[in-house]
DNA sequence: CGCGTTTGACCGGCGC
DNA sequence: GCGCCGGTCAAACGCG
């Protein structure tokens, strides 16, 4: 587990600049551990058109993107536990922007601090969950990297921050 | 006045 | 084709 975290943030120089920068900033008091704790991580690298319960990382087993269509209804559960369209992924080519992070933390704010400015563009209300999810995006003009931000469904403590993209800039605090 | 948030509209993909 | 759903836009608004 933690030979993974090292391991993936050498391989990703953003996530390397938010944890120093969250270290380096003695106003964050969440920074050691007092209301603030985290408490599982999962990585995600090219994670378009793969099956997100084959994503989850050595150690892990809470299915926290699996808790998120469990029971729906209406049909829309569709690639977790359904069929899985896996011929699309030769067709698939998307943008530079593939690279995604997703981190459920314990907090009980929403907004985590870590080293980057962001500006708030979107807010939804998602199927199977009370709580709405947000969408961010880095302040620094050109930069691609945007996140969203929400509380997990069964766990309200908890808050599942989602970054997409590299940081193309140093970090802005 | 500059910048960030809010919030409903809009849009594209997908299943029916 | 229609409607649902997740993601984004943008105008209005708020705040320093």
């Amino acid at each position: 587990m933690l030979l993974n975290i090292l391991l993936l943030f050498f391989c990703h120089p953003f996530l390397m600049s938010n944890s120093k920068s969250i270290s380096d900033s003695p106003e964050n008091d969440f920074a050691e551990g007092s209301n603030f704790e985290l408490n599982e991580f999962l990585m995600f690298d090219d994670w378009l058109g793969e099956d997100p319960a084959s994503m989850v990382s050595g150690s892990l087993t809470n299915p926290v993107y699996q808790a998120s269509e469990g029971d729906d209804p209406s049909g829309g559960s569709s690639h977790i536990g359904g069929h899985t369209s896996r011929e699309n992924e030769g067709l698939r080519e998307k943008k530079e922007t593939r690279e995604r992070v997703a981190f459920k933390t314990k907090s009980e704010v929403e907004i985590l601090e870590d080293g980057f400015k962001w500006r708030k563009y979107g807010k939804k209300m998602v199927k199977n969950s009370p709580n709405p999810r947000n969408y961010y995006r880095c302040s620094v003009e050109g930069c691609p990297v945007k996140k969203r931000v929400e509380r997990d469904r069964e766990d309200p403590r908890y808050v599942i921050t989602t970054y997409e993209g590299v940081h193309n800039h140093q970090s802005s605090s």
